[in-house]
RNA sequence: CGGGCUGUGGCGCAGCUUGGUAGCGCGCUUCGUUUGGGACGAAGAUGUCGCAGGUUCAAAUCCUGUCAGCCCGACCA
C-alpha cells in the first residue's frame, strides 16, 4: 500500500486542475488515456450551503450553489472549473454530431463592424438587444447576436461556383443580446454560447437534404444530451425563413408554450399552430340577421347576459348564449420597420383572446401596438365596444384591413357589434352578410383544442428552446449577394438553411430537468467526471485506497474527482457529492475493513459493497455499461 | 417599458417602526477534540450599512434624489 504523499499526476499536469479543456477524441488504438483526477482538497470550488437569493429555478439555484457558475452582471456568468467541463462536454457532443455529417467548424469574431448588418437591415431592425460600441476612431462596432451576415460574406468571399456547394460551415461562439430582462441564470443570458450552422445549396432539393441531415444530427445530439425533448413545428421569427422546427427540453419553468396532439404526433409551438378550417356550412334559409338594442353591452361577458335575458334563445332553449357565439372584432396598430402605422382589425369567436404571441409571429417583422383611444377618435366609423363587420375592411368605411380567425367561415352565425352604441346585429351570416380581407392566425391555442393533423384532442405543456433549425431559403443570399455560377454559366443566387443549439443554455436545462432534492444528476455524457470518489474517515488507509483507485481509474481513462479533503466530515461529503451529481459515487471508508468499498449509484441510490480487488473492474464496467 | 420587492462582511439574513458602541447563522483563520450523512469547544479576521445630498449634537435607521438587483408582465433567439 502506497504512502499518502504525491500523486503520481500524468506529465504536463501542474495540480490536477488542468484538464478543463475538452478531451481530445481517443485514439482508435484503444490504448487507454489516462485522464488527470479533480481533487477536492485543491479544485477551485466552493459549494453553497444555502440557496442563493436570486435565483428561483432549480438549474439556476443548483449551478450556483454547486460552485459550477458565478454571476458577474445581470445574464452574464463565470464558468468555474466543473462548469466550464460540463459546457465543454456538450460542446464535444454537438461538435462531434456536426462533424459527423460533414459540416465543418469555423470560428468567426464576436466583435463585429455594424456594416454587414446594416447591409441586412439589421443595424436597425434588431434594435436595443445589440450591444453596440465604437473604437478609439469612432467607427460602430457590434457584439455578435448571431452572424448569419458574416456565415453568409465569408462563402461569398471564397466561393463561386456550384461545384463548391453544398457546404455546410458551423461555428460555437459567444453571442451577445442585450436582453430587456435577462433571466433564470443561464437560461436567458446576455452572453451565452451557442452553435451556429449554415447550409449552402444551389437548389431546393439540396436545402432539403442539408436541412434533413442537420435534423438527423440533431436528434442525436439531443438524445446525447439526455434529456427529454420534442420536435415541434416552429416559426422562423426575426431570421425569415419557411421550413422551420425546433427542439424543446420539456420543461414546466419553459418559457414556450407549444402544443402537441394526445393521438397522432403533430406538436407546434403555439405560434406556429394552424387552426383546422371547418367546412363552410350551406346557409340557405337561415334567418335574416337582425339589428337589436342591446344597452350597456360594450364587452362579451356583459353582451351574453344580456342575450339570455332579452333574447332567450328559441330554437335551442336549452343552449344559452354563449361567447362562443359572439363575433368578437379586436383592432391592432401594426408598425412596420420603417415606422409606418397600420390599423388592423381580426375578427375571432368571442370565447377566445388574441394571443399576442401569434399574431406577432403573423406580422413579423412588423411589431404590434395597441390601438388606443387617440386611434378610436380618428376613425369615427368605429363604435368601440360595438364593431362589427358592417365598417370593418379595407373597401368598408373605416378602410381597415378586416382579418378572420379561420373557423369564421362562410356559413357560420354570429352575434356581433352592429357599428353603433349599444346595438348588435343577430344571426349575421359570415359569406351571406360579411365578409373579411382574409385569415390570420391570431387567436389563442387552448388545451383541448382539435389537432389540424388528425382532428383528436391537443393538449399544451411548456419547454425551454434549445435548438431551432429552419430553411433560411435566400433571405440573407439576396441582400448580401451571395451567387454561384451554375452548370449552364448562369448566375442563382444560393439557398440557405440555418441550424442553431443553445449550448450553455443546454446546462441549464439539462440541470432543469436533472435533479432531485439533494442536489444535481448528470447524464452520464456530459458529467464533469465519470466517478466522484469519497474517503471517509480519519484512517491514512483509508486516503490511500481511495488515492490508489483514484489513479488507477484514471489510468483507464476514466474522469473522476477525489474528495480527499482531510478534516471534512463525511455528512459534508456525501452532501457535496450529491450537490455536484456525478452519476457515479465511490465511496471508501468504513467498508475497509471488510475488504470493500460502496459503489453509489446517483440517479437511483441502488449502492453495493466490492471486494477491494474487483473494484477497479467493477466501476470502470459501472462507467463503461451505462455509457454505452 | 409597466407593476411588485430588495440593497447591511464571501453567502443567507436580523437591526430601520421609536436616531445614540453594526449584529446573527454559514463560510474563512488558529489550536484542540471529532470522522458514515452539512460535528464540537476556544480564540480570531473580514463592513465606506448601494450612492449622493439633506435634517440632527448624532443617521444603517428620518427626508429628497439617484443607481443597482431580483420577480411578474411586455419584448425577445
Amino acid at each position: 500500500m502506497s504512502a499518502v504523499g504525491p500523486l503520481p499526476i500524468p506529465s504536463g499536469c501542474p495540480g490536477g486542475l488542468c484538464c478543463l479543456r475538452p478531451e481530445p477524441s481517443r485514439p482508435d488504438q484503444g490504448d487507454p488515456v489516462s485522464t488527470p483526477a479533480l481533487r477536492m482538497s485543491t479544485l477551485f470550488l466552493r459549494t453553497l450551503r444555502e440557496d442563493p437569493a436570486d435565483a428561483e429555478l432549480p438549474s439556476h439555484r443548483l449551478l450556483v450553489r454547486a460552485g459550477y457558475i458565478r454571476r458577474v452582471a445581470p445574464g452574464i456568468y463565470t464558468w468555474l472549473p466543473l462548469g466550464l467541463r460540463v459546457l465543454r462536454n456538450v460542446e464535444a457532443i454537438v461538435r462531434e454530431e456536426m462533424d459527423a455529417i460533414g459540416a465543418q467548424e469555423l470560428s468567426f469574431p464576436a466583435l463585429l463592424p455594424k456594416e454587414p448588418f446594416e447591409a441586412t437591415g439589421r443595424w436597425t431592425e434588431y434594435g436595443d438587444n445589440i450591444f453596440r460600441l465604437k473604437d478609439r476612431k469612432g467607427a460602430e462596432y457590434l457584439l455578435g447576436p448571431t452572424h448569419e451576415e458574416m456565415f453568409t460574406l465569408t462563402v461569398k468571399d471564397l466561393y463561386g461556383s456550384y461545384k463548391d456547394l453544398p457546404l455546410s460551415i458551423y461555428q460555437i461562439q459567444l453571442k451577445y443580446r442585450d436582453e430587456a430582462r435577462p433571466r433564470a441564470g443561464l437560461l436567458r443570458g446576455r452572453e451565452f454560447v451557442m452553435k451556429d450552422s449554415y447550409s449552402f445549396d444551389v437548389d431546393d432539393a439540396g436545402l432539403q437534404a442539408s436541412y434533413d441531415a442537420h435534423r438527423a444530427a440533431y436528434v442525436k445530439i439531443f438524445d446525447r444530451l439526455g434529456f427529454d425533448y420534442v420536435i415541434v413545428k416552429a416559426t422562423s421569427g426575426a431570421m425569415g425563413g419557411s421550413a422551420s422546427e425546433e427542439f424543446l427540453a420539456t420543461a414546466e419553468n419553459g418559457e414556450d408554450t407549444y402544443v402537441r396532439c394526445t393521438s397522432c404526433d403533430y406538436a407546434a409551438n403555439v405560434e406556429a399552430v394552424k387552426v383546422p378550417v371547418p367546412q363552410p356550412i350551406a346557409y340557405d334559409g337561415l334567418p335574416a340577421a337582425r339589428a337589436e338594442d342591446t344597452p350597456g353591452t360594450p364587452t362579451i361577458a356583459t353582451l351574453v347576459d344580456h342575450l339570455n335575458v332579452a333574447f332567450p334563445r328559441q330554437n335551442k332553449a336549452d343552449l344559452p348564449w354563449q361567447a362562443g357565439d359572439t363575433l368578437k372584432n379586436v383592432i391592432v396598430m401594426v408598425v412596420h420597420p420603417d415606422g409606418r402605422r397600420e390599423p388592423l382589425a381580426i375578427g375571432l369567436p368571442g370565447d377566445r383572446e388574441i394571443d399576442e404571441k401569434r399574431l406577432g409571429a403573423q406580422v413579423e417583422p412588423a411589431e404590434i401596438e395597441a390601438f388606443d383611444e387617440a386611434d378610436f377618435a380618428k376613425n369615427p366609423a368605429l363604435a368601440k365596444g360595438y364593431m362589427g363587420p358592417g365598417v370593418l375592411g379595407e373597401r368598408a368605411e373605416s378602410r381597415i384591413r378586416y382579418l378572420l380567425d379561420p373557423r369564421v367561415v362562410d356559413g357560420t352565425v354570429w352575434v356581433t357589434g352592429a357599428d353603433a352604441p349599444d346595438r348588435h346585429v343577430i344571426g349575421l351570416v359570415a359569406g351571406r352578410d360579411f365578409t373579411a380581407d382574409g385569415t390570420i392566425e391570431a387567436a389563442e391555442v387552448r388545451n383541448g383544442d382539435e389537432c389540424p393533423s388528425c382532428g383528436q384532442v391537443l393538449e399544451t405543456a411548456r419547454g425551454i428552446e434549445m435548438g431551432h433549425i429552419f430553411q433560411l431559403g435566400r433571405k440573407y443570399a439576396e441582400s448580401l449577394g451571395l451567387k454561384v455560377l451554375d452548370h449552364n454559366g448562369k448566375l442563382v443566387t444560393v439557398i440557405m438553411g440555418s441550424y442553431g443549439v443553445g449550448v450553455s443554455r443546454a446546462v441549464a436545462a439539462v440541470a432543469e430537468g436533472c435533479h432531485d432534492e439533494f442536489g444535481l444528476v448528470w447524464p452520464r455524457e456530459i458529467a464533469p467526471a465519470d466517478v466522484h470518489v469519497v474517503a471517509t474517515g480519519k484512517a491514512e488507509e483509508v486516503f490511500a485506497k481511495a488515492d490508489e483507485l483514484t489513479v488507477a481509474l484514471a489510468a483507464q481513462g476514466i474522469q473522476v474527482i477525489c474528495d480527499d479533503r482531510r478534516k471534512v466530515s463525511p455528512g459534508v461529503k456525501f452532501k457535496d457529492a450529491e450537490l455536484i451529481g456525478v452519476p457515479t459515487i465511490v465511496i471508501v471508508g468504513k467498508g475497509l475493513e471488510a475488504g470493500t468499498i460502496e459503489i453509489k449509484d446517483r440517479a437511483t441510490g441502488d449502492r453495493r459493497e466490492v471486494p477491494v480487488g474487483q473494484i477497479v473492474e467493477a466501476v470502470v464496467a459501472e462507467v463503461r455499461g451505462a455509457a454505452l
